[in-house]
DNA sequence: CATTACGTTGACGTTAACGTAATATTCGAA
DNA sequence: TTCGAATATTACGTTAACGTCAACGTAATG
């Protein structure tokens, strides 16, 4: 595990360009120290990029995902409002149920298509061994 | 349950803009017939308005749910190539297990934090107790 | 018959999320 | 020491998914 990520390297990780990087900093998501003008990953700025871009592929926008990041961060440091936080959590967790049901229905439909479609195949193959007798 | 729908109706049913349903229009994705001038829509325009607000929430782009619509049409209409068929499937599949990987990861952090809330929120009641004695 | 509600077609505007140069610096290898 | 690879900043371009007028038609209603 190394100490410090240059942008490059975690470009190539998660096959991203640089730019979207920079692009991920100027919004806020990672927080890069600077060596000179570099900028110098943590593993703190990795963690933050993979679950932005697990939030990405659900369909969360960057401002939803800082969001989302400015919640954990108050949890752990601040454990002030807690019944504020929790309702923004319920919240959360709100979206994120519905999006597993959402991913519930369309895997079913798919498992759906997919048998039809074997059923298909099935019944092609038994018409073809049928002309073979 | 209505013969047709107004876009009016299915808009205020999805809590849509009559402007958003044009536009799923022109990207193919709803095929209301005219009278007059006018769009009526189906039962059939309104699932798959369902299924497009459904990809939409688990972050399909429009293209990409017009894909899946004419994927299922394929499998529905012409079982020629069934096979080319069951791989595209196996790929969206594989789009949709993803997903369900990251929403399961998500779940257990929001999990994970409402619970420390929880714990914070134990504890202040705790000393507030003792403050009591 | 004028108003109101609902519908139409343009067409330009906006926001998000980067892409794409262009230009400049820096640094280790040949 | 020159060259290429990595890095930076600045800034304009692009695409998707609608929003937002404008200008107009039509049908029911008081």
């Amino acid at each position: 595990m190394a100490l410090v990520y240059t942008i490059t390297a975690l470009a190539k990780e998660f096959q991203l360009t640089t730019r979207a990087i920079r692009h991920y900093e100027d919004e806020g998501l990672l927080q890069p120290v600077r060596e000179g003008s570099n900028r110098l990953f943590s593993h703190r700025d990795r963690v933050r990029l993979k679950l932005a871009l697990r939030c990405k592929r659900l369909g969360f926008s960057l401002s939803e995902t800082r969001e989302l990041f400015s919640l954990y961060d108050k949890a752990r440091d601040e454990p002030a409002h807690v019944a504020t936080l929790l309702a923004t959590l319920k919240h959360h967790r709100a979206l994120l149920e519905q999006k597993r049901e959402d991913l519930a229905v369309m895997l079913n439909e798919i498992t759906f298509f997919e048998q039809q479609c074997r059923q298909q195949l099935a019944s092609q193959r038994d018409t073809a061994v049928d002309r073979q007798k």
